[in-house]
RNA sequence: CGUCCCAUAGUCUAUUAA
């Protein structure tokens, strides 16, 4: 049995869930352990009534298939009704309550994860760490700052999380004075600092962490070719594409949308092209490429391109298209978009209402851009 | 003691320019 698990446990890990599937059904003997690692796949590749479906059919749940479900939820950001299921788990365990205090953060609801977090019977360094991150990703550094203060023991989560918080706040000094302090940094939080720097475009801060740190991994590497290129060194970037040991698709993705962004759309075709498989990013920022550089036919044409390829679009991509059909003036072209985009079903995003309402009126249809302003459920 | 399932940190894409 517990290989049979560890075989459909790294086939979700991969997002083959078809292939669980398949092991699942025909596999002699499960336990508990199997059908949570098939809900926790659902949950994780998005197919969150999947998961119900599955997790209701349980002969047995254990704390695991509680958790997994409630993270399933938490990820597509029904925060509700992860809560609803919050109250009614038999018995929490430490991951519980972590998972609901991310999933109330990251949906802006930090009062309520306070509460989470406050009402704990006990609490671990995840509990913590959670927290922390919570109040830094609402823009809270300081109340951040107070807990990792306060807090028993850290781990170099914590401290990464603050690097970050700080770096988030355009405090980059006070995140390098943290960095310096840390008892043992490691490549997460060098890349942290990096990342740092580059936001504010600090490159050859940057680059001296790079070249001293001890050991770095994609994401570092990532981070750097996609700092350099975004301000404009796209030379410097290449070449630390070429001399990087392994490329992901986030490289070959930072590199296209770097040379969208330095007026070379053919180069980011070019690499597109190259590249051994292409995800939606990588569609998205050579759309934009396109898109934001005059070339808003080619827009339309890789647009048309990834629906015949059965990649579906998301808001990204809508509001590049929306913006090309807008410095077109081709009317005929944005209503088809916006067809796709109801097609798609998202309840109107702030962004694609944006681009819908800039295309209708530069497209001179003025009682459309003014009908679409009417949709939108939110406006800024 | 001896890692079959669940939680916390770092990297890629988008609208708006008199």
């Amino acid at each position: 049995v517990v290989t049979w698990n560890a075989m459909i446990a790294g086939y979700t890990r991969n997002g083959m869930m078809d292939d669980a599937e398949k092991l699942f059904e025909k596999v002699p003997e499960k336990n508990v352990i199997s059908w949570n690692a098939m809900v926790s796949g659902y949950a994780q590749n998005g197919r969150i009534e999947d998961a119900r479906n599955l997790f209701d059919k349980m002969p047995e749940r254990n704390v695991v298939s509680w958790n997994a479900i409630i993270a399933g939820y938490v990820q597509t950001g029904r925060i509700d009704e992860a809560y609803e299921l919050f109250e009614k788990i038999p018995s929490r365990s430490m991951v519980s309550w972590a998972t609901m205090i991310k999933g109330f953060a990251q949906n802006g609801r930090i009062e309520e994860a306070r509460r989470v977090f406050d009402s704990m019977p006990e609490r671990n360094v995840v509990s913590w760490n959670a927290m922390i991150a919570g109040y830094a990703q609402n823009d809270r550094i300081e109340e951040a700052n107070r807990l990792f203060e306060t807090m028993p023991d850290r781990d170099r989560v914590s401290w990464s999380t603050m690097i970050t918080g700080y770096v988030q706040a355009g405090r980059v000094e006070d995140a390098r004075l943290l960095l310096d302090r840390m008892p043992n940094p490691n490549v997460v939080s060098w890349t942290a600092m990096i990342t740092g720097y580059i936001q504010n475009r600090r490159l050859d801060e940057a680059r001296q962490i790079f070249d001293r740190m001890p050991e770095r991994d994609i994401v570092t590497w990532n981070a750097m070719i996609s700092g350099f290129a975004q301000d404009g060194k796209i030379e410097e970037a290449h070449h630390l594409f070429d001399r990087m040991p392994v490329r992901d698709v986030v490289s070959w993705n930072s590199m296209i949308a770097g040379y969208a962004q330095n007026r070379k759309p053919e180069n980011a075709r070019q690499l597109f092209d190259k590249m051994p498989e292409q995800n939606l990013v990588s569609w998205n920022a050579l759309i934009a490429g396109y898109a934001q550089n005059g070339h808003g036919e080619d827009a339309f044409k890789y647009f048309f391109k990834m629906l015949k390829k059965g990649v579906k679009p998301d808001n990204c991509t809508f509001t590049s298209v929306l913006s090309a059909c807008a410095s077109l003036a081709a009317l005929e072209q944005g209503k088809q978009v916006h067809e796709n985009v109801i097609k798609n079903g998202y309840d109107l995003d702030i962004f694609v209402g944006n681009a819908l309402i800039t295309m209708y009126s530069k497209c001179g249809s003025i009682d459309f851009a003014l009908w679409m302003f009417d949709e939108m459920s939110e406006r800024d």
